[in-house]
DNA sequence: CGTCTATTTGAATGTACTCAAAAGCGGTGG
DNA sequence: CCACCGCTTTTGAGTACATTCAAATAGACG
């Protein structure tokens, strides 16, 4: 079965009916290495689903520095949740890190499913939930966490991203320099 | 009217016999300066609408520094959003800054409302995206910003919390030492 | 193989914190 | 009504954490 259908049916039950509705929704799309999917500034009029591969969602500041919101491989969802939710213009750049096979579903599309299949109501609340818990977590960590323990943590939660991701990526994540990652990575090994 | 009609009207509209069947499901109750009206450890059992005075939610880490998630004054929501949803114990207390009238909606009885008012799935729904769009921006900006752009964004976004608010808790908010902010404000002004 | 980017290392700098002490301010009780 | 207590705010000196800039090294990819 296909991945997606997979992690809807952890939460809600479907039938094979359904499921060919829901997938005959959404578009299957391959984007290569470093493909921007999404530019700040454009209308998110998608949520993206990870088949394989690797993306990121990043702002850029004024002093030009990127830091990451989130990464999304196999089985993640991942869009920018403001445009998408307000149809303005966002602040998220939408990038691809590893060849990715991503299905896309448009806003348009997932209104129409909650007519037709209301128990996907349910399923994208449940999404939806999930992410507004993470986020205050995070935010919360940034405020009172050295950026030694945002590292550790990192690592622990998610220990199959580490071998994925660039440690130029992991210091956008965290918020720390490259440089800094570099030396604090050396000074953790030595105790 | 009372203030929560008012919020809820503002996005959905309520016949009057749904506007008593919503007020009587809610409680209202009134608090007094540094109640503490839900502990961390606990579960979160209501949402919590402000009628009047001022609250606020925050975390403490295991240096026994305090990091505030939100401040509520006046026609705002609160609540520890992670327990109530998962009904789970909770990493957030929420305190009284200032003598409150607070209205108290419990989970089952929001359920219930879902069945009888469906119309307030839209209404929650909405507050529960506005916060998913709050949110990435106040993390994003704690990654990217100095603590004075923090501060300056702070004044700007709400003006009226300044005039209310403690310099020690705007600290606690920004995620700056009380002394740093003393000395950031005298920094700021001679210029 | 050469080029481009990521990583490491070092020195100098800056931002924010800690600790300590003094000054200000608000509320409470006598 | 005012004196005192507790808490907030200010100020200063010393320190720690993280950044910047620069240069060398290592890796990845066509």
């Amino acid at each position: 079965m296909s991945l997606i259908l997979e992690n809807i049916n952890k939460y809600i039950t479907l039938s094979p009916e359904e499921e060919q509705l829901f997938l005959s929704k959404t578009e299957i799309r391959h984007y290569k290495t470093k493909t921007i999917i999404l530019n700040a500034g454009e209308v998110c009029k998608h949520s993206y689903f990870v088949n394989s591969g690797l993306l990121r969602s990043f702002t850029i500041n004024d002093n030009i520095v990127e830091h990451i919101l989130s990464f999304a491989c196999e089985g993640w969802w991942i869009g920018d949740m403001y445009s998408l939710i307000s149809q303005k213009p966002g602040t998220l750049f939408i990038e691809v890190l590893e060849d990715a096979e991503v299905v896309l579903l448009s806003k348009e599309n997932q209104e129409q499913l909650y007519h037709e299949i209301p128990k996907l109501e349910r399923f994208f609340r449940i999404l939806t939930e999930n992410s507004l818990v993470a986020n205050p977590e995070r935010l919360m960590d940034n405020l009172s966490l050295s950026a030694e323990e945002r590292f550790d943590k990192f690592c622990k939660k998610y220990p199959t991203l580490i071998q994925k991701v660039s440690q130029k990526q992991i210091a956008a994540y965290i918020g720390v320099t490259p440089e800094f990652l570099s030396k604090m990575k050396a000074r953790m090994l030595k105790k």
